[in-house]
This record gives C-alpha cells, sequence and structure tokens, in this order.
DNA sequence: AAATTTATTGCTAAATAGACACTAAATCGG
DNA sequence: CCGATTTAGTGTCTATTTAGCAATAAATTT
C-alpha cells in the first residue's frame, strides 16, 4: 500500500506537566534524567507511546507510574514536532499538563525509571529544563492561567475539604495577582458550586475557618443544562502599600 | 542507542480546517479524496509530514498547496492519535485551523494530489467526512469562537475594507448569536482599533456604509506593553419576533 | 417622487464590579 | 488568665458597565 510509504520512523511520547499547590506556590513536578541524552538535567516527567496505545493513554501511564494517581484531571494542550528539537532524532512530543492534589502524593519511582528521583519545583525556581521543556512547560502555564477562569478546576489542587482563603491564595497564586476577600467570597458563594460543611479547621493558631467542598454534581447540571459558566476572577488594585510580600 | 529503539513507524499527518467568509456564512474548505481510504468521501485536506521538515510547516504548506495563500493566520489546535483512527495504520494528526479572506481564494489544485475537487461547505451542510474529521472539525469550530473572543482575528476573514455591519455579521454568524447594533459599533469604535478610511461603499442599492480598516499596527503596540484586550461580544436578546432568518 | 433598503447615531435604566474597615474566634506567650 | 497575635468573616456605597431601545440619513429602484 502505497500509503504506507510516507509512514516515517519516529519517536512520539507525551510530556506531562503535573501542577501541584502546597497552599503557598504552584508547583511542578520534575524528574531528574538517568538515561542519555541530558542525563542529570531536570526535565518534564515524559514517555514514549506505544504503537498500541492511544496517545491519552499514554499521558495517563505517565501520571500514573510517577505519582500512583489516576482519574485526575489532564489536559492536552499542544504538540512539538520541530525536526531538531531532540537531539538524537525526530521525535514528536504531545504535551499534557495535569492537577493533582500534592498532599496524595507520594514518590513512586520505580527501579529502572528513565527518572533517577524527582521533586516538586515552584516556577520561579525551574532553570536549564532538557530539550525544549521550558517552552512546553510556559505553553502549560499560560493554558492553566486561561483555563482557571473558565473552568472550576482549582479544586482538583486543593484538598476535598479546603478553607475559603486557600482557594483564593490559590486563584491569587496562578493569576499572578491579588483579589478582595470579600468581593472574592461573594462571588465564590453566589456560584453556588461550593457545599458548606459545617465543619471548622483544626490546629491553626488562630480563629479557624469554614471548610467547604466543592459541588462537582451541581457543575455537572450547570454544564448538561448549557449554562454558561464563567470564573472570571478580576484583577484587584490593592492599595500601593505594603509593596513586598516577602516572607521574613 | 536504545532509544530508537522506541520509534516506531507511524504516519504523522497535518489536518487544516480552512475558514472563510463570504458574507453569508462561515465555511470551510474541504476537498473531495481521489485516493483510498475513502476516496470521493470528502475530508479535511491536509498531508503527511515529511521527516525532515517542522510540523508547522507542513501545515503552512496543505495551504499553500490549496489555496496558493501564504502568511496568513494559522493556529494549531489539537492532536489526535487514537490507535485506531485511520484504517491503514498508525497516523497521528495534528490539528490546525487558518482563516483566509475567501474572496482571494482560487483553486489550485494540481494534478496528482490527493483531492479530486475542493468545494466551500457552510458548517450545517457538512456530513460524512472522513476518518474522525467531523470531530477534528467540531474541535477546531469550538477554538474559533474561543478565540474570536479574545484576540481580534475575524479581520483575517474579511476583505481588507469592510464596514462595520459586515464586521458585525461576521461575528454574530461566528458566535451564532445577534448583536445590538448601537451597542457593538460603540464597543468596536470604543477599542481604538479601526482606522475610519473615509471611504464608502460602491454600486449597492442603498445607503453605502463607511468603510474601515483594522490597525494591526496600534494592535501591535497594545500587545507590546502587555495590555490586556478582551474583544468580548456577549449575546444580544433580540425581541422575540421575527424568528426565522431563512431566506425566502 | 415615492418606496425600499441599509447606515448611522445617544440616552437611560439596570446590573455588576470594585473599593473599603471593623469585629470575631482561635492560639501563644508571659 | 489576659493581652498580643493571627486569620476569619461580613455589608454598603459608588462608579462603571451593560443592555435595551427608535428615529433620521443616504443611496438605489420603480
Amino acid at each position: 500500500m502505497s500509503l504506507l510509504n510516507k509512514f516515517i520512523k519516529v519517536g512520539i511520547t507525551v510530556d506531562n506537566v503535573i501542577f501541584g499547590f502546597d497552599d503557598e506556590q504552584l508547583k511542578v513536578l520534575l524528574i531528574k534524567r538517568g538515561e542519555e541524552p541530558y542525563i542529570n538535567n531536570w526535565a518534564l516527567p515524559g514517555y514514549f507511546v506505544k504503537d498500541d496505545e492511544d496517545i491519552a493513554d499514554a499521558a495517563k501511564r505517565v501520571l500514573k507510574e510517577l505519582t500512583n494517581l489516576q482519574n485526575v484531571y489532564l489536559e492536552q494542550v499542544e504538540t512539538f514536532g520541530d525536526v531538531h528539537r531532540h537531539p538524537s532524532g525526530r521525535v514528536i512530543t504531545v504535551a499534557y499538563y495535569s492537577l493533582i492534589k500534592i498532599q496524595s502524593y507520594e514518590s513512586q519511582l520505580q527501579v529502572g525509571s528513565i527518572a533517577q528521583t524527582a521533586r516538586w519545583f515552584s516556577l520561579s525556581e525551574i532553570e536549564d529544563l532538557a530539550f525544549d521543556h521550558q517552552k512546553i512547560l510556559d505553553s502549560c502555564v499560560k493554558r492553566l492561567k486561561l483555563r482557571v477562569q473558565s473552568r472550576p478546576i482549582g479544586f482538583e489542587l486543593l484538598p476535598p475539604k479546603f478553607t475559603l482563603s486557600q482557594l483564593q491564595h490559590l486563584y491569587e497564586t496562578i493569576m499572578e495577582t491579588s483579589l478582595d476577600k470579600r468581593n472574592f467570597r461573594k462571588r465564590l458563594l453566589a456560584m453556588n458550586l461550593l457545599i458548606d460543611l459545617d465543619e471548622l479547621q483544626e490546629g491553626v493558631a488562630h480563629r479557624p475557618a469554614k471548610l467547604y467542598q466543592f459541588d462537582s454534581q451541581r457543575y455537572k447540571e450547570l454544564v448538561a443544562q448549557g449554562k454558561g459558566y464563567i470564573f472570571d476572577l478580576k484583577e484587584h488594585k490593592r492599595k500601593p502599600s505594603k509593596v513586598n510580600g516577602v516572607h521574613s
């Protein structure tokens, strides 16, 4: 069949930007490569797609083998296929990002994995990634910032029970902005997508906050009804005092 | 090199959803396949990526060979790589869409092309596309609807000189909504992205409209200054009369 | 010149967004 | 135990934005 003449021998990979949130910063899970090329370099976790494997399944496999997590939010972002992006030959990679609850992460590194180690990095720490992984990361970060405004995916990064302050801080971190507390709460609660659990935080050295849960049932209903939903978090111009937010 | 063991023999293709606008409807350029599989079926124009060709270049090549157009708006959307999406073997396709001025299109079909013919279809006419092309098309249409609200790309579909009514009708068509004329004009002009050419339409059997041009210079400046720009066209609830917009 | 068709323009009411500051409830340290 | 510290929680007013609405203007056609 003449079609097959047009087939080429290439590597197809998926790379996965795994995001987590530790109540302070947005983090990304990177691996230290244990193989050439770029041995000992930090890189995005990724795998070759098998010849009988759907691409989305390969992305899930990366996640499963590195974190032992399944059924997490996973979204395809962009495909990178420049001829020379990989030093060993033609490798085309499909980039995904996923959102996991960092608290549920335990390293699952296997012997024989392509990775020596894995570690969470905050975005500002990251430098000298292997291949074109910085470009891939940037693309996924950009997509996350976009998505977070049109889908209620922030909850994927928080524990099942969270406080409104945690949620606000998450959005502030992702969007790199600051938000007004009262207006944030007003808007969030108006969406009717949060269940007040009538429980309080424990073990904190201050007034404990109420715990909430995301109402995914109701969200599904809204989507099913085709109701537009915009999680539009506008910027809040803080008073130009106390500009430095550096920890002492 | 053990890496190469993981390379597989696959077809890498690009498929391109080429959009045009004929002052009435949003159109998509399809080809009638002249080869197996799906011979005589309508399909998205696409090609195999060559082994020394960047993927984005392959997408440009599709466009160039079918329309003889270059330097048009082209955006990658999604990669489809399910194992069985192509009957002849593993073929992974990267979907792009492009926006062209339909008036400048002239068929450039080459002898020996994979296409027998090419023709513009309105979205509602399209059925029974080859492969998973309907899915690809849907994905690109969805993306276009999104993008049109965050970037001034509508102009790519109009002639260089256009009237405000044409522009409004374009947006109404893409967004599948109707917009209030006065509010539309107010908002558009407030953006300061249109140059009033002080010219009038000619050859129309009614009051001629003023012609405008998109000020891409100014748009670049705004982007360079990092000024957020939202082309946010909300829905307009028309009076519930004259619901049928069918032509006589 | 009357009929037809589309272009052009502004105001007002309603809804939304945004700024803003004090009290409450817990722990901690002396 | 009480004062200091830390974070939680809450309402109002103003400015801005959005949305609805209709009459006149300029060309062609008959």
